[in-house]
DNA sequence: ATGAAAGCGCTAACAC
DNA sequence: GTGTTAGCGCTTTCAT
């Protein structure tokens, strides 16, 4: 079946293809009749737009692409799905992009959309102190672009974000008021803002409330269940008087609870526990795991409506940029609550 | 910043502009020393290829569409992660649609990718009853389609699916294995052929063994935990008689073990829980949940190979489609096995 | 090995 | 309100 064009159309009625282009964009100097006429032979003979001529001439693919460390996470499918929905509510399509942490796959994306010409790119960076300069490249060429989880600070490009400092503040802070004292803190090794900042919060919450920050308290590594396990282990080896974890990350945070409990330690009775996330699993394991609330759909939807917004405006890159801020939402549960 | 274009680069280096184009996709015959050059200058001059212009002259735009129900579950998810990987390893880009379900979006998005003219579409259907007019639209325009775990059956496409009533039959059969009788069953209501299959699976393995099938140990609903709390309240309200419960879904399964615990019944003591999708939850929960693992990222990536290997033969739709079934694997754990 | 020319299907500026 | 014209940036066939 021989793919139907304006052309076509316009044969069949007698019309040149530019009447029927109009028509079919409803531009306001076409008449009546023969935009119902162009309406009907186009469904008649399924005539499909061309999108790709129809960008490759006007200039824009009502495209947009997303870079992801991968979506085998729940946190980022869960940021592409908000993300997809109020893009597509808003006519655009999304091309993916998952570079598994890695930085040539990173430049290989927003090459690919560069070559693609979407209509602006969010991301969400595998390194910080790295790959500044294909993001300049983008700037560059005037390709809208924004951050979201992951940015880099150095580079003024509009974000979405949360504020890991207060999530890390607000669970230390939480865990004293249940009235603990000595609390490890289980981070990454990544040297990712979003851990920096969830440590920061953690030392801060430690200092108000006049309790020391120790290094040695703080285990970093590929966060994850084993890191969990492997810590709390290292805590009891060495004989550190410890009370509570706070871990930076919900698997990270179950390896813990898991070898607490392995150990026969009581939680959160003698030992609480927070993670950070909120992934599914927490509100069913035992005791429920105290977690905080990253609010993952909705940074996809806010970040995809920030985009909205500021294409919209006429110099995207002219003005200083817009950073959200979304608030974590810390949930307690039992494993940090001895006595509720 | 202007845009490079094929023309400047000719301009610059005083050759046409197709003798760069040649350069530029390395046709065989080019001299080595203006390649060379070519490379160089495009280099240079930040050149990037426009696809819009080369798709919409070749016919090709080395982009396939995937349709899915939803990115929010980590089926779905999983999926996609493991299908964009193999697709973007071949060279190809992926957008991304998803449908929530509804037969409206889902027909919009076959016409956006027919617009966007995809090489190719990856679908999870919404609804295996409806929609059948839309999926032959692709067939009708050549446009390659491949349904993954969710298929329409009298449709002749090829097909990448999980034996989903040896998923059934397997859990059954577990369960009676270890010395369950009275066995219930949680499913959806959705009519989906995986719900209708895994329910064969369950029936069969009853009657293999020499057990009844009955109609009211079966529970219909909206998948969830809720249903499975409120399935093990009717089952106790009604006084049935029942000794395990295969719930068609993880979460189902959850639910039905926390009402189980709830009203004091001991699991797998008293009663054994299966679940089916090996959501993460279920090695973390006490007891252990056992489940069917979906070999979901295995599903993706088996889906982009098939396309793959399809898409290089001459006439997709000429052959008989070929049909790929992944088997399921049984994951066995606490909350069904009494004695181990 | 390189050049010339046509055209993919559309948008948009300019006529009438 | 409709027609004419000129590209968008590339691939591809046919010459040379």
């Amino acid at each position: 079946m021989k793919k139907t064009t304006i052309h076509d159309i316009a044969r069949e009625l007698n019309v040149t293809f530019s009447t029927v282009a109009r028509a079919l964009n409803d531009h306001p100097a076409i008449s009546v009749a023969t935009k119902a006429a162009v309406l009907e032979t186009a469904k008649r003979l399924n005539y499909q737009q061309n999108k790709l001529a129809s960008s490759l001439r006007s200039g824009r693919t009502n495209v947009i692409g997303i870079i992801v460390p991968s979506l085998d996470t729940s946190f980022f499918s869960s940021v592409v799905h908000g993300i997809e929905k109020v893009m597509n509510e808003n006519g655009y399509s999304v091309l993916l992009y998952q570079t598994g942490e890695s930085l040539t796959r990173e430049q290989k994306g927003i090459e690919t959309f560069l070559q693609s010409r979407v209509d602006g790119v969010l991301s969400s960076v595998s390194s910080e102190t790295d790959g500044h300069e294909m993001y300049a490249q983008l700037r560059k060429r005037q390709v809208p672009l924004l951050f979201f989880d992951r940015a880099i600070q150095e580079l003024p490009v509009p974000s979405v974000t949360i504020n890991d400092y207060q999530g890390g503040f607000s669970a230390t802070e939480h865990l004293i008021g249940q009235g603990f004292r000595r609390i490890a803190h289980i981070t990454s090794d990544q040297n990712l803002t979003i851990f920096n900042e969830r440590l920061r919060g953690y030392r801060e919450a430690l200092l108000k409330h006049g309790l020391p920050f120790q290094e040695d308290l703080v285990f970093r590594g590929r966060v994850s269940l084993e890191l969990g396990k492997t810590s709390v282990q290292q805590l009891l080896a060495q004989g550190h008087s410890f009370d509570a974890v706070f871990a930076a990350e919900d698997y990270t945070a179950m390896g813990a609870l898991q070898q607490l409990l392995e150990n026969g330690i009581r939680v959160p009775k003698e030992v609480g526990v927070v993670g950070f996330a909120n992934e599914a699993f927490g509100a069913f394991v035992t005791p429920s795991l105290s977690t905080v609330d990253q609010q993952t759909v909705k940074m996809g939807e806010e970040t995809a409506r920030l985009f909205l917004k500021l294409f919209g405006s006429k110099d995207y890159y002219g003005t200083n940029p817009e950073h959200i801020v979304l608030d974590p939402i810390l949930i307690p549960r039992n494993s940090s609550q001895p006595v509720s």
